[in-house]
DNA sequence: TCATTATGCAGACTATAGTCTGTAGTTTCT
DNA sequence: AGAAACTACAGACTATAGTCTGCATAATGA
């Protein structure tokens, strides 16, 4: 396996971490998957995968995505960053 | 052509504010495309593309990024927004 | 003027974002 | 218990993020 740039290990990072902010931004809006799915745009089972961190999103998507949680992208990164461990890269 | 999705239109959006923050950024710490480039494991040419708008970055990338240039990814995204036109999105 | 440094750009490639269908498991309500 | 709504997940697909080589050009400086 090839280790110079290796995104396959740290993938419980800010793809994680996105995911669960997304969720729980969905969660506090009461809608479905499938609903933030077509109020964005974006297929039911990809909502899936990012929330589960399988995934990570483009800056597009995420603006996309805050949007139609009517929350600040803005603010959206920053809860993703206030997940994530502060200097260190690797847990 | 296919417009259910038209992500080619809109290449001046998000990608292209982003680009002109990226360069403005990079500017300031007074390194090239290629220094920001293997300081952040990203090839030179791509980080050309970026500054130009032609392509847009995943959220990864932005973090990453951000570090290099030694700025919060929140305030790097907040400089995108800054950027892009308040509620319309299309021109 | 020649060399160097920085960037743009084309083209072809690999990796991953994002689509779509279908199936199975979960919770919730009656 | 059974229906209905929601989600996980697999697999196969298309679009785009990101790599890399090479060449052209402009700016800078010796």
């Amino acid at each position: 396996m090839d280790e110079k740039h290796d995104r396959r290990g740290d993938i419980d990072s800010v793809e994680k971490a996105f995911g669960l902010v997304l969720r729980e931004l969905r969660m506090k809006r009461e809608i479905s998957q499938e609903t933030l799915g077509f109020q964005t745009g974006y297929h039911r089972t990809y909502i899936s995968l990012l929330e589960r961190g399988v995934k990570g999103p483009s800056l597009r998507t995420v603006f996309t995505l805050a949007k139609a949680l009517r929350v600040n992208p803005v603010e959206m990164v920053r809860l993703v960053s206030k997940r994530l461990p502060r200097a260190s890269k690797k847990p």
